[in-house]
DNA sequence: AAGCTGGCCTACT
DNA sequence: CAGTAGGCCAGCT
């Protein structure tokens, strides 16, 4: 895919900010929420950096812009959002799979890093995280319910403050910073 | 091209 | 329980 013509737009939702990178007719990259528009633009413009050096997954878009930012917000504050299937130049790439296996854990479950490598006969667990660190779409693909095998919560870009409030807003359990799987 | 670096895991104190 | 050494493995320098 051409990353030429990157367009950046931020907006509020819910009194935080969230910005969105597109290309064409599809997103490539989008921000959790901030409380201020720069920290929004901050958080895009490293993986748009990133993103012209590497190959990364995308989303086809059929919305403004705007809706767009509304959407993810929603997702942001745990309410379920469609959005179309991830797409990637190089389907074999290891790090667009385990995207691809997080992007079906459903609003309101989580599964383990181990879970996710075992899904695709691996045992690189280490790989996963890493995988997962430079997720370029947060939220859209939620990575941020994947969580470690002792239960415990693991690492987020944002922060596991705010990974554990994602997942209570979904309706996750948690105790402490232990996550309740029935 | 050979290390280094992680959003990890297991096993052991 | 809590902490950690040593093992993993893909990607990046």
């Amino acid at each position: 895919m051409k990353k030429n013509n990157i367009l950046i737009s931020t907006g509020k939702y819910q009194g935080l900010y969230f910005a969105v990178a597109c290309c064409e007719d599809v997103v490539i990259s989008c921000s959790l929420g901030r409380e201020n528009e720069k920290k929004a633009l901050e958080d895009i413009n490293a993986f748009v950096k990133k993103s012209k050096k590497n190959e990364f997954p995308y989303v086809k878009i059929n919305s403004t812009d705007s809706q767009l930012v509304k959407n993810i917000g929603k997702l942001f504050y745990g309410k379920n959002t469609e959005f179309n299937s991830l797409e990637h130049d190089n389907e074999n790439n290891f790090s667009f799979k385990v995207l691809l296996e997080v992007s079906k854990i459903p609003l309101g479950e989580v599964k383990t890093y181990k879970e996710i490598a075992e899904k695709m006969d691996s045992e690189a667990y280490r790989a996963v995280g890493n995988a997962l660190n430079k997720n370029p779409l947060p939220l859209i693909i939620p990575c941020h319910r994947v969580i470690r095998t002792d239960l415990s919560l693991g690492g987020f870009r944002g922060g596991s403050e705010m990974k554990k409030e994602l997942l209570k807003r979904e309706g996750v359990r948690i105790k402490g910073n232990i996550v309740v799987r029935d």
